[in-house]
DNA sequence: AGCACGCCGACT
DNA sequence: GTCGGCGTGCTC
């Protein structure tokens, strides 16, 4: 790159400005590469004039070029000694892409909420190479073009019209179902440009994307993690060129680098899969709510079910609530108590549930049947009460008949062969606990032809008259509501009181939202079964009623001192972090607890929890620097909100 | 990304 | 006591 073909242009605005002014003064840059960095002071070489925070440079970090955000500008007496030497910024991008002024502030805001370099801030935002084009190639397939079904017989909320308006507001729809979700946030966006919808996973995108292309056609585009690197850059250079209106995707797609955004849709609000959990641990419907705000945009956060975040700002009125006539439950909810007999030829599922399956299915009905887990059973030894446990994750192994049976941990996926009898006496009177998938399907299939809920899904396949899933696990990956138009006659959930006694404070709040999007799946007139040991340990759960539920709900979370109410940190060490807790007012630390993540892998954590945001980040800087961590040991990794 | 530096295991 | 693995930090 040739600098002198500058030259005269430069000599020319120094005789014209007065070159005592311009020489006393070094024009700087703060930069931003994506990677584990702070931001970096450069040097701006005069002949590239003016540059913009938000504009994407080139720069050396250490001996290699890399593209680079401008963070800020600004200049400096020349005379004034830093003692560093500092390197002057390489050249412009090759990229057009460029952050508005508002992102730029984003950037700042998310590093200092989630405590956090700005670089991995960047990198989180656009991957580690930062519009960096990677080979191009060699056909760009645009992919068909599907519109809607002329038939897709929603008719639009016309309430969606309510949030028209300029400036920055959040609302907070709890929809009536799924559909009207989808078709009100579409609604919402209608007519404008610089539109974000967020979905919580890939696999929900093809469930609006038809709508989405009816109102936005070819202005707009897909953004997920599943798109390449080189796709993304593309759509990055096309959204500056102004060809973009709309961006639907996943929880990156909030970065989407508009100009200017006008309005924000994350559906399915209350799902666990907006949080990121790599790099930057950001919270994609906080950022949207951020965003918007300074943006001066409007951001609508819906659900069938919201979170108890976004139901409480709504309380506060930080939020304006939308809240249609709820759907009429068209379904009949009933619990059924059943406990295991003693005798290990007992089966699994009721003889009522089993009548009421049998009778709906007889009569042409299809339904669906949930266990409590994949695979077949826990067994237990009645002669000395031994059950095999994973020694990593402490849980029971669960027998699995498929692949020749052994015994596996629904954890960390440890795998071990099973024995025929106890593996600590020997015994040989084994009960068998629990209604995993396979057992389920073992029992039942005598009776009707079932389909795995993995099947493929060949198009005649998927009206089978019988399904059998098991409750996600964690709800990370699955959310079960793979097929959510599908509907089901009957439903029938086995120890729906199973998810609320794992460990942690959002159990109840997730068996809710799990039961609220199942007793979706059924289809007017239909009949949803809870079987249970313990109908009593399901308290208001089983009426199903969002309002009484989460009420109740944030009642006792505010009484515990929990969040909405207050705000937690996870700070994670690799190894046990010494010295005491720093004595705080209004703090409360926790820990540190080992933690045996994924294989095995050790690590100790530390939970701080405080009355709000600001005194949170207080107290987590203080412990951090109260147990030194800066020169150089491990690094803990600390999460804001976490799950 | 690359390179420097440092701590712990193996060896002249 | 030294060589050198790679694990962790720094790069203006």
């Amino acid at each position: 790159m040739p600098p002198h073909c500058f030259m005269p242009l430069c000599n020319a605005a120094l005789s014209l400005c007065g070159s005592t002014v311009l020489k006393s003064v070094m024009a700087l840059a703060d930069l931003v590469f994506p990677r584990k960095l702070k931001p970096l002071t450069y040097r701006i070489p005069a002949h590239m004039g003016r540059l913009r925070p938000g504009a994407i440079v080139l720069a050396e970090l250490g001996k290699t070029v890399l593209n680079a955000l401008v963070l800020d500008v600004f200049e400096k007496a020349n005379g004034a000694a830093s003692g560093l030497k500092l390197k002057e910024i390489t050249g412009l991008a090759e990229t057009k892409a460029a952050l508005s002024p508002a992102l730029v502030k984003l950037v700042k805001w998310a590093s200092g909420y989630y405590m956090a370099e700005e670089g991995l801030v960047l990198k989180a935002m656009f991957g580690g190479g930062l519009f960096e084009k990677r080979r191009p190639r060699k056909k760009t397939v645009p992919g068909p073009v599907q519109m809607a079904p002329e038939t897709v017989g929603i008719e639009e909320p016309a309430l969606a019209d309510g949030i028209a308006g300029n400036g920055y507001k959040t609302f907070l729809l709890k929809a009536p179902d799924t559909a009207f979700e989808r078709a009100f946030a579409i609604r919402a966006s209608k007519g404008q440009k610089g539109v974000v919808l967020l979905c919580p996973e890939i696999t929900m995108i093809p469930a609006i994307e038809p709508l989405a292309r009816n109102t936005f056609g070819d202005r707009l585009r897909v953004l997920h993690s599943g798109i390449s690197q080189a796709a993304r850059s593309r759509i990055f250079s096309e959204i500056a060129d102004g060809v973009v209106d709309a961006v639907l995707g996943t929880r990156i797609a909030v970065f989407a680098p508009f100009e200017r955004v006008s309005m924000i849709a994350v559906t399915c609000e209350e799902n666990i899969n907006y949080k990121n959990m790599e790099w930057l641990k950001y919270h994609a419907r906080d950022v949207a709510v951020m965003r918007g705000y300074l943006e001066g945009a409007r951001v609508l956060l819906s659900s069938i079910c919201p979170s108890a975040e976004s139901w409480a700002n709504a309380a506060r009125g930080k939020y304006q609530l939308i809240e249609p006539p709820p759907a009429r439950k068209e379904f009949r909810l009933k619990t059924v108590r059943f406990r295991q007999a003693d005798g290990k030829s007992e089966g699994c599922v009721a003889g009522t549930v089993r009548d009421a399956l049998s009778k709906k299915v007889s009569s042409g009905g299809r339904a669906l049947v949930i266990g409590s887990h994949t695979g077949h059973s826990v067994p237990l030894c009645e002669d000395c009460g031994h059950i095999s446990r994973c020694s990593n994750c402490g849980l029971p192994l669960i027998f699995h008949k498929s692949g020749g049976g052994n015994l596996r941990c629904g954890c960390c996926g440890l795998q071990q062969s099973a024995r025929s009898g106890c593996a600590r006496c020997r015994g040989v009177n084994i009960k068998l606990l629990g209604a995993g998938t396979e057992r389920l399907e073992e029992e039942l299939k005598a009776c009707w032809p079932v389909r795995p809920e993995d099947d493929k899904d060949g198009q005649e396949e998927t009206k089978q008259a019988f399904v059998i899933g098991a409750r996600p696990a964690v709800r990370s990956k699955k959310t079960g509501s793979k097929t959510p138009e599908e509907k089901f006659d009957i439903v029938v959930i086995v120890n729906p009181e199973g998810p609320l006694f794992k460990p942690e404070f959002r159990a109840r709040e997730r068996a809710f939202q799990d039961m609220c999007y199942l007793s979706e799946k059924i289809a007017p007139g239909g009949s949803f079964l809870w079987q249970t040991a313990q109908p009593g340990l399901l308290g208001n759960l089983k009426r199903l009623d969002y309002r009484e539920f989460m009420d109740a709900e944030l009642q006792e979370r505010n009484s515990i001192g929990l969040p909405p109410f207050w705000r937690t940190a996870l700070i994670s060490f690799k190894s046990a972090p010494k010295g005491k807790f720093p004595d705080m007012p209004d703090v409360l630390f926790l820990g540190p607890v080992q933690r045996l993540g994924k294989k095995g892998a050790k690590s100790f954590s530390v939970i701080v929890r405080a009355k709000d945001a600001k005194s949170l980040k207080k107290a987590v800087a203080g412990y951090l620097e109260l147990i030194g961590f800066k020169p150089g040991r491990e690094k803990p990794v600390v999460d804001i909100d976490p799950l």
